[in-house]
RNA sequence: GGAGGAAUGCCCGAGCGGCCAAAGGGAGCAGACUGUAAAUCUGCCGGCUUAUGCCUUCGGUGGUUCGAAUCCACCUUCCUCCA
């Protein structure tokens, strides 16, 4: 069953459900993006340690990866991203894009930025100077950037806000999210409106009323896994996220864990992204079938095993567990670069395995 | 041969009479990380331990003192300068 999207060359067709579990394909104009889907994050316009070439070669073949809007605009700044005419050609990226608001960025950031009805004053956190970010200029330079998904720009409040902070922050977001609405984007860019609400159910569907009712091409959950507890996480997705419109991809931002996406996709969601696999594999983290492994920790140190005995990816079928080590340990630039391939290829190995069940398991809508 | 200087916890290195089990850094050990201010951050890091508790430590031995890593004597080792 296919779906046309309100964005001409976007369509999302829907191949099987199991329980609320869907798998699909998101048609776009630069290509099909299969689903459920991990994007890895690219957010200064690289998937930190990684080639365009690496991640478009199996084992990790990443259909669609993420860029931001505040860290683009700061740096390398809109000016260059004009002249290098948007981000798949500066990146060597060809396949789709989707670019982050500034969104987050308003909660990530929030000691050093102000809101108010109309936008966000930040304090740049590379040299302190000021910018504005409003749903305008946001989809502005999402237009300059060039991707293929651009998301609104939302108020997204921390895990533990008020009511009446999720209140305002609601409020806003839904305006915000109209205006963005209102802007005019490039040929072939698509939108996705962002749901808020935290964890109140009540109030994360009444929102997901006002954003629906705008046309979108997507929509996302925003706001989750921001400190709340995984309980909460997990009982909001269960009650949301098959109620989110099915015609339409669903988008659980930020999140997260393997088991985090193993739920979520069991909920009906069919795209994440985080910067988990490669924020934990810089840092150390590594992801296995055999459990997560600490690479710095004493018992690697004359491990000649691989990390995971099941991973196909190269730094796998290399190198092994006290390698690895030592490369962490000596602070080696190849540690990076092996480590985040690895996370990269197990993130996209693991919502793969769970879209080939749904595929098997499931049936035809 | 003579004159100075220095020896501190795994390493480097502060401390120069009590607030010192001893700053700081490194190494080591463990942990955190969820729309990336992160190749970052946190904790532990003499022993026993729940400890604001006890025990053993600042080259060695002896001494001064209520009290010494800190002062004195001698010894050991190392460094610099003069012959």
């Amino acid at each position: 069953m296919i779906f046309e999207l309100p964005t001409p060359g976007f369509s999302f067709e829907l191949l099987a459900t199991l329980g609320h579990a869907r798998a699909g394909i998101l048609h776009t104009p630069r290509g099909d993006i299969a689903t459920p889907v991990f994007m890895p994050v690219g957010t200064a316009g690289t998937v930190k340690a990684m080639t365009a070439d690496e991640l478009r070669a199996e084992p990790i073949d990443a259909k669609i990866i993420l860029g931001n809007t505040y860290h683009l605009y700061l740096r390398p700044g809109m000016d260059v991203m004009r002249h290098v005419g948007g981000l798949h050609k500066f990146a060597a990226w060809d396949r789709p894009i989707l670019t982050d608001s500034g969104g987050f960025q308003v909660f990530s950031l929030s000691g050093i930025n102000e809101i108010d009805d109309d936008g966000v004053t930040f304090r740049s956190h590379i040299d302190g100077s000021k910018h504005r970010l409003t749903p305008e200029i946001s989809m502005e330079i999402q237009g300059v950037i060039g991707s293929d998904i651009a998301m609104v720009f939302d108020q997204c409040p921390p895990g533990d806000a008020a009511p009446e902070v999720h209140e305002v922050a609601l409020a806003r977001t839904t305006a915000w999210a109209k205006r963005c609405r209102a802007v005019a984007r490039p040929a072939g860019q698509a939108a996705f409106g962002i749901i808020q609400g935290g964890i109140d159910v009540a109030r994360r569907m009444r929102h997901m009323g006002e954003i629906a009712a705008l046309d979108w091409d997507g929509h996302a959950l925003g706001g989750l896994a921001v400190g709340e507890s995984i309980a909460d996480t997990y009982r909001v997705l269960d009650e949301v996220a098959h109620a989110m419109p099915a015609d339409k991809p669903r988008y659980l931002m930020g999140v997260g864990t393997p088991a985090d996406l193993e739920h979520a996709i069991g909920a009906g969601i069919d795209m994440f992204d985080c910067v988990m696999p490669t924020r934990n594999a810089r840092n150390g983290y590594l992801f296995s079938t055999t459990g997560r492994v600490n690479i710095p920790n004493a018992a690697n140190r004359t491990d000649l095993g691989p990390i995971d005995p099941e991973c196909p990816c190269s730094t796998c079928r290399t190198h092994s567990r006290a390698y690895l080590r030592h490369l962490y340990t000596a602070k080696e630039i190849l540690y990076a670069r092996l480590a985040t391939l690895h996370n990269l290829t197990y993130y996209a190995r693991h919502v793969r395995r769970l879209r080939d069940r749904i595929l098997a398991e499931g049936v035809r809508p």
